[in-house]
RNA sequence: GUAAUUGUAGCUCAGUUGGUUAGAGCGUCGGAUUGUGGUUCCGAAGGUCGCGGGUUCGAGCCCCGUCUUUUACCCCA
């Protein structure tokens, strides 16, 4: 016998882990639409030409390659065999891969349909993505991503307006979280200040571990890179910046005053955080000049965003891209989205048990099954039932009352309708409580107005 | 890719320096109870001790390899 497993960092999800996702889905895209967001889909694979090189050399490694349907060795040669040389060899065996995000597909998407489009183009996707990295505390290998772009506009409105969507989801999910922000044009204002504008990845690489590994460590790092401890010097007061919003801008405006591209920076942050001001949104929103996670791409705003009750990295994020549909032939689009990351979202709410009732509601009333007579005078009245939008369900055999009982109860419905040889003579339907375990005798149409 | 860590019944876990036939609780199934579940009582089923190799008279326990779990680093949602 084969011993049935689960592919490592992939997780089976029960009826019950259902129930619970789709909460968290349907209130994303009940958003989402709320917004204007329109729906696409894309395909599980892409062209690997379409993946290869968008997330660094770190992400192609990460890549799940799809062998070539078919006798995929025919094309390799002898050479190649005996190299051993990883890379090479995967570019003739492999030709597709498992989509590592939404947004690379979604450029892709928009180029080859750039003529059926009107931009600005708002689109969300709910779709797994796939990495092949090591799966640790809130890291799968299949994961979900819930992401909202909007293509083909310049206007920081919409920058506003993403963070108004994040606002609203954990608002409804109940979830308290903090929004941090930050520009990558203020990043390299930095980096152009302190003399390095070209370890700007570097710099930001190493600041992001602030508040991990604090402020020594850091510059350890950064002495590491070649970064000389002039500039290091000249970072610090910016590495500590503090206060209010409004008082971190301040000190960025004359920081930053030599700066043409870091001013620029400055200036579209205060857009954002006015606006934000104008919303009266629940989360608070933060200025925090460490966030600067990877994704090189992004070329403005940087979205992050972390729950506050529960220690497991960011739960949403990110930001603008200029020209992310370049590469595929269609220059000079810009665009802007987040990222739900759905499954750690689900261990949020299920470690602090968030999720209202109404979204586990299964069946509602179970008819006990005596047998075909009573079976066969039931069928209709469970019709009307579910022509009300009862949610209702007939046990499939007679089986001992105390078996259909426990079906009710292990499937926590909370009516047991019974319908025997007194019932049918009286016309009645004997409905039970399954919680407090009192039963009333009532006609159809009573026990319906029971449920609405 | 680097470094730890875990693996025994469906689940959570015991299992003494290496010594008879590997245990418990929960769950499942059956019965007490042929029109009443969630309480109680009785009973049963369920194991290649992750897998492969080695040491030994003898391995769940020691050694090697491999897979797996969890975690830190790298990177990321």
């Amino acid at each position: 016998m084969q011993k049935p497993l689960v592919v490592k960092g992939t997780r089976d999800f029960s009826p019950q882990e259902m129930a619970k996702r789709n909460y968290i889905f349907d209130t994303i895209r009940q958003v989402y639409k709320l917004f204007g967001y329109k729906q696409i889909e894309t395909p599980a694979m892409e062209s690997l030409s379409t993946l290869m090189g968008k997330y660094g050399e770190e992400g192609d490694k990460l890549l799940f390659k799809i062998l070539n349907s078919g006798d995929y060795l025919s094309g390799v040669t002898d050479d190649e065999l005996t190299a051993k040389n990883a890379l090479r060899m995967t570019r003739s065996i492999s030709e597709k891969g498992l989509r590592y995000d939404l947004t690379v597909p979604f450029a892709r998407y928009v180029v080859m349909h750039r003529n059926d489009i009107t931009f600005p183009f708002k689109r969300y996707q709910i779709q797994p993505v796939w990495r092949a990295d090591r799966p640790q505390k809130g890291r799968y290998r299949e994961f979900f991503q819930c992401d909202a772009d909007v293509v083909g506009s310049d206007s920081l409105m919409n920058e506003v307006e993403l963070i108004q969507i994040i606002d609203e989801v954990f608002k409804r999910l109940q979830v308290r979280v903090c929004i941090k922000i930050n520009n990558r044009k203020i990043l390299s204002g930095i980096a152009e200040i302190i003399g390095e504008p070209d370890k700007i990845v570097d710099i930001t690489v190493a600041i992001d571990k602030l508040d991990k590994i604090g402020l020594d460590k850091v510059n350890e790092e950064l002495r590491a890179k070649g970064i000389a401890d002039q500039a290091i010097e000249k970072l610090k007061p910016v590495l500590l910046l503090q206060g209010t919003n409004e008082q971190k801008l301040d000190t960025l405006r004359s920081t930053l005053a030599s700066s043409e591209i870091g001013l620029k920076g400055v200036e579209e942050m205060e857009f954002i955080l006015k606006k934000a001001t104008l919303l009266h949104m629940n989360s608070d929103i933060d200025l925090d000049l460490t966030l600067a996670r990877g994704l090189n791409y992004y070329t403005g705003a940087i979205i992050e965003v972390k729950a506050l009750d529960v220690e497991i990295g960011s739960i949403t994020g990110g930001g603008r891209y200029d020209n992310l549909t370049g590469i595929f032939g269609l220059p000079n689009v810009s665009g802007v989205g987040i990222s739900f990351g759905a499954d750690r979202i689900f261990d949020v709410l299920n470690q602090l048990n968030l999720y209202p009732d109404s979204s586990m509601q299964g069946t509602q009333v179970l008819f006990v099954n005596f047998g075909e007579t009573e079976a066969d005078y039931i069928l209709p009245i469970i019709s009307q039932f579910r022509q009300t939008g009862i949610s209702a369900e007939l046990y499939p055999e007679a089986d001992k009352m105390k078996k259909q009982m426990s079906y009710a109860n292990a499937n926590t419905i909370p009516y047991v309708a019974i319908v025997g040889e007194n019932e049918m003579r009286e016309n009645k339907i004997t409905l039970k409580d399954m919680l407090s375990g009192e039963q009333q005798s009532l006609s159809v149409t009573d026990s319906i107005k029971l449920f609405l």
